[in-house]
DNA sequence: GTGGTCTAGACCACC
DNA sequence: GTGGTCTAGACCACG
């Protein structure tokens, strides 16, 4: 077990709820790997308070989470990142990637794009992303 | 000036609000040239009729795609396709292409994909939507 | 799609969570099919007045039931019982019945009971049950 | 007085509680006559020792099992199990048991099991106990 | 100290 | 009118 800083972005302005912008970016962080298995993360009132935000939020968060499966909570001892299987984990990351570039490309043939402006447009926003 | 059928499918299940959906496809219809410059649109009160749903819903869409320039309402007359420059119309397709295609590839950024798989699951994606 | 009362009986003095007593409940009535599909269930405001409760409860138990499949929710609309299809119907029963028994069992075995007094004990608590 | 070796199964996975994981255990070891009267337990510290828990816990169980009048705490002596009477072992054992039962009678029948569809699942759950 | 539940009440988006 | 989000703050159970 481990106790690490979780980096968190939030942005006030985006219509994404609060609650599902701290989920999808801690989501991410698990599935990426880069909070390992039995990670200590903060509890829900330090969390909240460097998130500046509810308790509640926070709560809400990790609740949501542990019924994916992807945290473990003990009452009296705190929030722990559970186990994930290899595959699931892979899983996880090629089904959000693979419907997030499906929506896309549905998105772009409803405004009526020809298959080679999506080519295009793909490989810009590859340059675009990639060069930040 | 013409009067017609206007084609929009409801997705009664989706997470994406009822004025959303019709929004989304009107605009399309009309970037893309299907509905041309002075169609007649139904009548609010007919047109909610046939999709189902309020006349409030109706109202806003036909608000809001006003207020964005792709409509025009003459009182006591009813609401017609506005005029759209060609460029126009060709911004407003790669615009809203662009960004779809920017938001897939950040996503797909986050879960951990690299570029090759980004570039695979974008075929794959392409030949999902065309071969249907 | 229907509109109907729901009968929900809370125990006040129970360890249980009040959420939880209801999700239970309403649970039942769908996979027992008390609650067809379609059927229109009350407002969050309507529901948490009549069973005493706060409006973020009852909201608690129609996402948590939503989340589950059980309910179908739609922004401006209403709460709705999904489809259930039958399969899943007789699955969650069985499941929820055998997990119980098993526990018994176990529960049974864990101060000593010899098989031949389970079985009177059962057959005990399916008379007194039964004969309400 | 005898000093020996307590054999309890933590499930770190559980949704029960550690202390009452342990109680229950501990109980049943008691009950069933395998902690005989006047056994020497463990000093708090030792046992929270042995199963990697808080003293607090360990004082918690033998403390509630204490009041139930299973232990018997002599002040700088230690903990002992407490005379139990056949009769009231015999109470204990059924008690816990018919209520097991019953509970779990309950939980099927309100999904809407047939009287027939739990005799069923009562086999089975017996077989699966015993068999293991 | 930790998490678990529940409250009252606010404001927004949708129909 | 509906549900969706977020808040502050309380009290309890667990370690």
């Amino acid at each position: 077990m481990q106790d690490v800083k979780i980096p968190i972005q939030i942005n006030e302005n985006s219509a994404e709820p609060l609650y599902h912008q701290i989920e999808n970016q801690l989501r991410s962080l698990i599935i990426t790997g880069q909070l390992g298995e039995g990670t200590h993360l903060p509890s829900i009132r330090e969390f909240a308070g460097s998130l500046n935000c509810s308790v509640i939020t926070v709560r809400r968060v990790y609740q949501d989470l542990e019924n994916e499966g992807l945290l473990r909570t003990k009452q009296g001892t705190g929030t722990f990142v559970a186990q994930v299987e290899a595959g699931d984990r892979e899983n996880y990351r090629l089904k959000a990637a693979r419907e997030a570039m499906l929506t896309a490309v549905q998105s772009a043939k409803a405004v009526g794009c020809t298959e080679e402006e999506m080519e295009s447009l793909f490989w810009e926003a590859l340059k675009a992303v990639y060069s930040k």
